[in-house]
RNA sequence: GGGCGAGUAGCUCAGCGGGAGAGCAUCCGGCUUACAUCCGGAAGGCCAGAGGUUCGAUCCCUCUCUCGCCCACCA
């Protein structure tokens, strides 16, 4: 006997634990089935489940469960990812509670550190993948810094470098001062904020002054030159001038430059090579010098002069009181203005000059762009294309270097001259060295390692053995869908796009599926800082992951962001206990079904053939919704056919046919139940895993439901005239339900049901039905009988009926409930004449939306003359 | 400065050319032996505003307003 509740957590460890021993999801590329490929967007090994995560994974979970059970040889690979910065960042801070920096314990024992760390804590990540119900074919996990994909990530970055896609130089890139590393483009996060701008005075040499304004003045450390626009009357004449750097004397050519815009400021540009990207251009141009005044870590260096040593900020203030001390600061006004921070500790990032190693980005975002205007590559919802598509065609070079620690160390070997060869391995650069030299030479590996993205780029084929020609790779590539918020379209996806293409020279997936972000209940992202990231493990305690994944699908909507909302989870939570209790009925009502027993060839009563009819509906919709990724319009339609249809009304009936009834027909009631409940836990398995594997259990079952077979379309059950005549039965017994409660009967008492007009077969077929829930003593179809004094009224479609409950009657309740219906009745029926009066309706309309009008114009018709019968009495 | 999304019942949100819906909250009534995480009933909406297309618009088009997000080297 099944507990009258389900606790999820005692019953998810379990049905986890089964999984683990029986291992259903190993696939098997040699298998015959259609194959249907994932691979995890791998999470980062620092990482703890939060809300996000599990929106995406159970999303991936549900579409690969579903085509597992549908026929499909199913595979999703799994694997986490090393996480460069944000992984160093973590060890980092925790040698910092010892008091200690990567610096002091040196190189190799802080990678010593990090790969301790990974495996106590990588894992962590990866059994609350497991937790979260995630079927993956475990075998096949993998780690971005396996040899393998190591070998993957090296393998690339030669083959890149050969083809002239990878080169090194000195060029301007965002710095991170606090991790002291560059960055790429996309790392660098735009924010407005509240700064100042700086009118200050530089001394022309021939006297007199030119005023520049600036957000930085701490980067003049850095100037080597004045611009002006050549087309602005009121500075031309400054051009080929000389001005003087404030407080260092430095001299300053002045040149003409197009870029300067007349009317920002004063229309002077002060010109700081090393620290601007639009400088470097003029700089470049004029053949200024470049002067980086920034050490690694966001202090002034040697170049400062007085300044070396100060960190920027105060060294901006320290000069700015310094040109006030000396009159040269003409004014500050307050700017407001975006301003770059590190995506990965938030520092405000620095442009700086810096000699790192750039992927060429035009020819790889080519053939990517193409793919999916040619549609070989979809967004849903497409217009995510466009944000792709404007990203890709304004791309620019990308930088892959970072001067960190953790990550896959850049396969350069540089000789003693500075020379660069870029090999598989030293023994390889050893060759080249030897052949350039002609002798051996010392070789020194480059320090710095990867964007920790350019292997994520690699990860849907170096997961599968790539270089390898393996046969995963054969079988399983290109994966069928990729499941991601937006957030990661450019780091990843869209990267992705473009090393398969190259590599493979087939896309790395068929379908990009981009989910909206998950915002906490007052609309604000969730993030540490913010402190409102919630835990999916904390969910799963309170609410079970089934509630939670349920969750997660019905909000999965095409908008762009998720509300998370508590009180979604707790209806989700009562769906769970509705469920359980749904197979708790209808298995302790079946326990004494034959096994083997079949549908086929028995009688079924109308409601068996509307259940069926309805299920039969049900499926058809579940399956084109999840087709669509039309997640939250499966689990709804799930929702409500289970509950208020299923649950509310079949069950209810079946209730008379188990308690009397003859032999036979309870037995063709038991096989419907067990077959609704069978198509149903089918149904709902992708979306509530543990619980519908559990009920599978109770079911005599043996396996896991996970490689159950998913519901076919079943046509056969559709069943017109069974859905109508329910449907009436449905509306009489609401009808009669509300005349009780508005007239004020007493719920349990029991009323006398005489129908006047209409219903006769109903009355015939489901007196006893009728009785039961709508609590009717007796249910008589007595034609043209007038209804005694003090009976309630009522109408129901075109059944008219009364309750001759005497004195209980609030009149004035039945008047004014009566009058209501009627207006409400009328006014639809006015609608409906106009329209119906307007000839080109009737010309343009669809025929069936005519015919509909006329019988609904119809029905009204009746229903009015009804109502107003009772109120003339 | 570009681009995108959202504005529908008190709240959170579905629906998106021919009936304005769900859950929660509210009110009324129920321990009807699967479930009180339940059952029955009720109340609640110029579908942001203004134009347009259409026989017909919450749904399509244009504009406006209000929020939110993404992208962008104006110092």
């Amino acid at each position: 006997m099944l507990p009258p509740r389900y606790d999820p957590s005692e019953v998810e460890p379990r049905v986890l634990a089964r999984w683990e021993k029986a291992d259903p999801w190993r696939c098997d590329p040699h298998s015959r089935k259609p194959p249907y490929s994932i691979v995890i967007p791998p999470p980062n090994i620092t990482g703890r489940l939060h809300l996000g995560h599990n929106l995406v994974y159970t999303l991936h979970d549900l579409l690969i469960r579903y085509k597992r059970m549908d026929g499909y040889e199913a595979c999703w690979f799994p694997g986490t990812d090393h996480a460069g910065i944000a992984t160093q960042n973590v060890v980092e801070r925790a040698l910092a509670r010892e008091g200690l920096t990567r610096q002091a314990v040196g190189r190799e024992e802080f990678e010593r550190r990090v790969w301790a760390w990974k495996e106590k804590y990588g894992n962590e990540i990866v059994d609350q993948l497991k937790v979260l119900g995630c079927s993956c074919d475990w075998s096949r996990q993998r780690f971005t810094l396996d040899p393998g994909l190591s070998r993957a990530v090296t393998l690339a970055f030669v083959r890149l470098h050969r083809e002239g896609l990878i080169y090194r130089g000195e060029y301007m890139v965002h710095w991170c001062p606090r991790c002291g590393t560059a960055l790429s483009d996309v790392e660098v996060e735009h924010e407005e904020a509240d700064g100042h701008l700086y009118f200050i005075r530089y001394p022309l040499e021939e006297g007199g002054h030119v005023t520049v304004a600036t957000t930085r003045p701490e980067t003049m450390l850095g100037d080597t030159g004045v611009a002006v626009n050549p087309h602005d009357e009121r500075h031309r004449g400054l051009i080929g001038r000389m001005a003087l750097l404030p407080l260092l004397g430095r001299r300053l050519p002045i040149v003409g430059a197009r870029e300067v815009d007349p009317a920002f400021g004063t229309g002077v540009l002060k010109i700081t090579p090393g620290h601007d990207p639009v400088d470097r251009e003029i700089g470049k141009r004029h053949t200024l010098p470049t002067m980086d005044v920034l050490n690694p870590d966001g202090t002034i260096n040697d170049h400062g002069g007085p300044f070396a040593g100060l960190d920027r900020f105060a060294a901006r203030e320290e000069i700015v009181k310094r040109l006030k001390a000396e009159g040269l600061l003409e004014k500050v006004v307050p700017y407001r203005h975006a301003v770059g921070h590190c995506q990965r500790c938030r520092t405000r990032v620095e442009p700086k000059i810096s000699t790192q190693w750039f992927v060429r980005m035009t020819p790889l975002a080519e053939p990517a762009i193409q793919a999916v205007r040619s549609g070989r590559i979809q967004f849903v919802p497409d217009r995510w294309a466009k944000v792709y598509f404007d990203w890709l065609e304004g791309i620019r070079d990308w930088c892959v270097s970072r001067q960190l620690w953790w990550g896959h160390r850049i396969p350069a070997w540089y000789g003693p001259d500075g020379e660069a060869f870029i090999a598989l391995d030293e023994a390889e650069a050893r060759t080249l060295a030897g052949e350039r030299y002609g002798r051996e030479v010392p070789l020194r590996q480059d320090e710095d390692v990867l964007d920790t993205w350019f292997s994520s780029a690699l990860w849907p084929f170096s997961v599968m053995g790539w270089p390898e020609k393996t046969v995963e790779l054969r079988v399983f590539y290109p994966t069928s869908v990729l499941v991601t918020a937006f957030d990661i379209l450019f780091f990843w996806v869209a990267r992705m796009a473009m090393m398969g293409l190259h590599f493979m020279e087939e896309v790395p997936f068929r379908e990009v599926l981009i989910t909206p972000f998950i915002v906490d209940e007052r609309g604000q992202k969730m993030s540490r800082s913010r402190g409102n990231m919630i835990d999916a493990l904390e969910v799963k305690e309170s609410h079970g992951m089934d509630a939670l994944r349920f969750t997660m699908a019905q909000s999965s909507t095409k908008g762009r962001e998720i509300r998370f909302s508590q009180r979604q989870l707790d209806e989700a939570r009562n769906f769970e206990n509705k469920l359980w209790n749904m197979a708790r009925f209808i298995l302790t009502n079946t326990e004494d079904l034959p096994v083997g027993g079949s549908l086929e060839g028995r009688l079924l009563s109308v409601e068996d053939r509307w259940l069926l009819s309805r299920l039969s509906g049900l499926v058809d919709k579940v399956r084109t919704e999840l087709d669509r990724y039309n997640f939250h319009l499966a689990t709804d339609a799930l929702y409500h056919v289970v509950w208020h249809e299923l649950c509310d009304w079949y069950l209810e009936l079946a209730k008379l046919r188990l308690q009397g009834g003859d032999r036979e027909e309870r037995i063709t009631c038991q096989l419907v139940l067990r077959e609704a409940l069978d198509l149903v836990v089918r149904l709902l398995h992708p979306i509530m895993p543990f619980l519908t594997e559990e009920i599978w259990g109770h079911m005599g079952e043996k396996g896991s439901l996970s490689r159950a077979a998913y519901p076919e379309p079943c046509p056969e059950w559709r069943d017109l005239e069974a859905e109508g005549q329910l449907g009436r039965l449905m509306d009489l017994i609401r009808e009669v339900r509300a005349v009780r409660a508005e007239v004020g009967v007493l719920a349990g008492a029991e009323v006398d049901l005489v129908l006047v007009a209409g219903g006769e077969e109903l009355a015939r077929a489901f007196a006893p039905a009728i009785q039961r829930l709508a609590r009717a003593a007796s249910v008589r179809h007595e034609p043209g009988a007038r209804p005694p004094h003090g009976a309630a009224r009522g109408v129901a479609g075109e059944i008219a009926f009364f309750l001759p409950v005497g004195e209980l009657v609030d009149w004035e309740a039945v008047r004014a409930r009566t009058r209501r219906d009627l207006e409400k009745a009328r006014a639809e029926l006015g609608k409906l004449e106009t329209r119906l009066a307007n000839p080109q309706f009737r010309e343009k309309a669809a025929p069936d939306v005519v015919s509909k009008a006329e019988e609904e114009a119809q029905a009204l018709r009746a229903r009015c003359a009804r109502l107003e019968r009772y109120l003339a009495d």
